[in-house]
DNA sequence: ATAGATAATCAACAAGTGTTCATTAAATAC
DNA sequence: GTATTTAATGAACACTTGTTGATTATCTAT
């Protein structure tokens, strides 16, 4: 208790997760992530075994901890639309969006890799969350159709685009972020009564 | 090559592969997925471990057979809407949303099961995979906007439904099926021009 | 009912897991 | 700079994992 806040600042523990890390990373660009020990993480890391049970329980944690950046980057990506404007009830789902796109196309290579090692589920959950969370927050007090379940509809349109880019990934990127932008605005322009989606 | 189809009909693997899944599902109950064991499983099952690795690699296989007949049963309530009719290019993904929620409803118990034994996140994306699937060979031939991609318009919906599910799930079917489909169709007319979704 | 096929069992194996403890090394705080 | 705290190490531990080979039990096919 005498750290700026009560921070683990100790340079061991942050260069021992860095290896660790590093080493699982390094591991999954030509392993599956469940075929990757804790015993292959130790040694790519040349640390001790010790060392990974002192800070995590499973490997999983370690990804958490990188998938954790990466949301840091993506929750930034997303509230950027909303900055600098007091026209907040004004401001766009879409253009949120649109802000995601670009955050995916920026850490294509990680979620190339995600996807290489079969480690995508985990993290497409967790994407979920926050997503839902970040626009359920930013958007309280927004109001529109009051029969419509605030959540649900949250929900809906967080895995809508969500599952865009699960496509886009899995397609290893082949349209850029301008492109799903414009896909996104045709899809949510296009009306429901159009044969697709026409109600009987 | 002998029977009606070259299915394994061997009564000692459908035993054998019966009790391991009572034996997941049963150890499921109290323990987190990623916690049980093959010995546990096996143990359970009274069944040799190598029974286990005869016909299976991961517990995660075991899962995956029981989401297959689960999986079955999705599909075929998501088809129903297509039976019996020569208008199909008037079906809409709307009446088939409405047979899922019905199918999540009726299997309740196993998709509580899922999330209490955190083992959604794979079971999510199976999902995802087997209702776009199903989706695109449907609609294929339909025409709508012809600038919108097809598999990214799918992903979106698929995904926003699935997402509406996980949301239902998640808060344990404090609603009805009939309350998720109205819910379904009060978010697909909402204008996307509303406050929520204005464009900048 | 019997023969042939094969699933299930048992025992044993090296390797990985998760934990503990005493020792060494490196950090922070004064 | 020194003291104190604590992270990292190395060795050892019982246990689990995934695999193998020989044996027994059970199925299908005739």
């Amino acid at each position: 208790m005498s750290n700026k806040q009560n921070l683990p600042i100790d340079r061991r523990i942050t260069k021992s997760k860095q290896a660790l890390m590093d080493a699982l990373l390094s591991l999954m660009q030509t392993k599956a992530f469940k075929k990757i020990t804790v015993t292959d993480i130790v040694k790519t890391a040349n640390l001790n075994r010790g060392t990974f049970y002192k800070h995590y329980e499973y490997k999983e944690d370690i990804l958490d901890e990188i998938v954790d950046d990466v949301i840091a980057d993506l929750i930034s990506s997303y509230r950027e639309p909303y900055k600098n404007t007091e026209t907040f009830e004004l401001m766009t789902l879409t253009s949120s969006a649109i802000k995601i796109f670009e955050h995916v196309s920026h850490k294509k290579e990680f979620y190339s890799l995600m996807v290489k090692s079969n480690a995508l589920s985990g993290l497409q959950s967790k994407l979920c969350d926050v997503l839902k969370e970040v626009t359920l927050k930013d958007l309280k007090g927004v109001q529109s159709n009051p029969k419509i379940n605030r959540e649900l509809q949250t929900s809906f349109y967080v895995h809508a685009i969500l599952g865009m880019i699960t496509e886009w990934i899995n397609h290893e990127f082949k349209y850029d972020s301008n492109y799903m932008s414009e896909q996104l605005l045709e899809i949510l322009q296009s009306r429901q009564g159009d044969v697709v989606f026409k109600l009987t």
